[in-house]
DNA sequence: CATGAATGAGGATTCATTCAT
DNA sequence: GATGAATGAATCCTCATTCAT
């Protein structure tokens, strides 16, 4: 159908302009996304991309939507058998690492950010920003499985989750700022992490 | 002598601007600080600030530098006797992390900055930049007192102070990014924090 | 014949983007007519507009000269028996008055073109530019009936016509203008207006 | 005074600013002022424009300040002895037209506005919009003066004036309009008008 | 030593209009 | 006939920076 044609290149446009901030955030950060910058980018002309965008605004969102699921994406991902929570959390949680050190300056610009548009996807403390909660709930439910198991101590599971978050949120953005970059020293650093955490949860 | 008089007086209102320049961005973020609402703040003309700064990004970079001090300050303080080490490491990271949210853009700022000068300061994980490093060198000494005294575990110093400090650090960034500014909820999730970490590092 | 027909089709389609023109005008004034919305509300996309008109200028002149007619209905409206012929004047200027507080920004956006099509119907002072001279020449007539009956003062009747007319499209252009919406604000406005003038042409 | 020598060459800038303002107001009309073209014809940068005055609202602020002074000191010009008070308002309304018809363009754009902006100086019918109320009141004094000396009737003066100034406005409006430009035939208008106002209000 | 004046570059948006399809 | 896509020109405004005075 024609319609579906064009939808389907309407779509190709929007990721290409989506694809295009992104570059421009990782390479000198959000507060250097301009519409002039962008649609210089793409090889169109500024006016253009508010037929695609109602505004900035919505464009940002959008990059950080698209983005951010890659993100989260690491952690969602499935694994066939794990012999224990700590294992799994483990396991998810340096593939998280691992995504976030791959896209360092983009990682950093959104997790940075204070605009509502982001923080919805972002918040991990302040539930009464996020909207998506899934990066957050499913640590939550992997230390109640763990606890259930009698694995983990019977803290507040949301307390604990949060607090991991937070420890590892602090763990990535050290690394980038301080370019960390060296492999073997960043699994250094993240095998200390985990052990901190996981002695601290551990029954 | 008159060169000396002239120097002094160039540093006051170097000393001046700097000052005004951290007011702005502790009142309204990095983003918002620009050299006429620092003229304006001083009580010079724009033009002047260029008499002591060369540009913009001179003045950032010495507001972040002149600063940090103050906020090292509060972990170093010192406070008669505690009753464990984990008291008194609790008592510091504490005084820290309230002096950090007492200067939440400005703490930010500084602890984003890239800059070697700065990163001399701030960087916790890479000593190849670290030049002065009291802060994390106290928290070392500090768990090496801890283990001595057999009151923690015997995991390598330096890898625990570090795993602590970037928690710490995402916590206060977190807390800072989502405004969780209640105090209830600070203490809490503060309280949280310490938990994780000393049932991690205690015998 | 079929080029009748798409004649038709062609007219139908012309009024009905001269109607939603109106309707943005008489909604939102003049300035903010713009082909974006009117295209929204007519259905079509912008450049469809454009296959029926143009450009902008002249969809803003059919609408005018389209409309102005539907204002000077009110004064022609027949009404059955009055007292005398002050009455009658009274009644068909309040019609008009209340006909173009009805249609503020349309009425406004007519009165103050300076389109020679659109004078055609709105000049009153300069006959010249006049050529349908209706509505004026309804209050001569009235006027010369007032002084056949003895009721008014026997001044020149075109002259009176006139002023009579700048005055009262000045109350109603000054009410538009500034917004004079409550009713009896409007009607004790109006009631002192129709004093000045009958006083100043009976008797 | 050096300072005073600097006040009066950037008092001639802004003079300059609202000179030119005014001049493409005349020529163009309100909506075609723009910062870009007022800047084009003073010979600055838009930028410079914005030393001189804090925003677009400003700038037209002050062109009608500036010009609607002027217009207003026409109705204030004192004139030795008057052997009426009816001779004075005519005196002075004639004035005040006249000088609305030097400035044709500029009286319409400023008189049509619908800003908070203006209309503290433009309205006549409501007082809430309303700031300097000179001209009004001038005529409202006036009008009192010629009841208290028996020359008027005694209806409401705030009324009549308001009456009298629409109605006035209307006739200016109109000869603008509809370009009655011949000095013969705006005479007779006026007379016509004059005679109207006056048989309606005097004793 | 200080400043007022000036500017070019850039910020987000909106608009009327065109043109290939 | 109709439209989606595209654009150039325009809107107001802000900013860091320069320079003659």
């Amino acid at each position: 159908m024609n319609k579906n044609l064009r939808n389907a290149k309407n779509k190709l446009i929007k990721d290409s302009i989506i694809k295009a901030a992104r570059e421009i955030i990782e390479k000198d950060g959000l507060a250097a996304l301009s519409i002039r910058k962008l649609a210089k980018k793409v090889g169109y002309s500024p006016a253009a991309i508010y037929q695609y965008f109602d505004n900035k605004s919505e464009i940002v969102k959008a990059v950080i939507e698209e983005g951010y699921k890659d993100i989260i994406k690491s952690i969602v991902a499935e694994h066939s058998n794990f012999n224990s929570v700590e294992e799994e959390i483990r396991f998810k949680l340096k593939n998280y690492i691992n995504s976030a050190l791959e896209n360092k300056y983009y990682y950093q610009a959104v997790m940075i950010s204070e605009e509502k548009n982001i923080l919805q996807f972002t918040a991990i403390l302040n539930s009464d920003l996020r909207q998506e909660q899934s990066a957050l709930q499913i640590l939550i439910d992997l230390i109640k499985k763990g606890q259930k198991q009698d694995e983990f101590s019977d803290k507040k599971a949301e307390n604990l989750a949060k607090t991991i978050w937070t420890a590892t949120y602090g763990l990535i953005t050290r690394m980038i700022i301080e370019r960390v970059e060296e492999q073997k020293k960043q699994n250094e650093l993240i095998e200390s992490h985990f052990q901190l955490i996981f002695s601290g949860i551990r029954k």
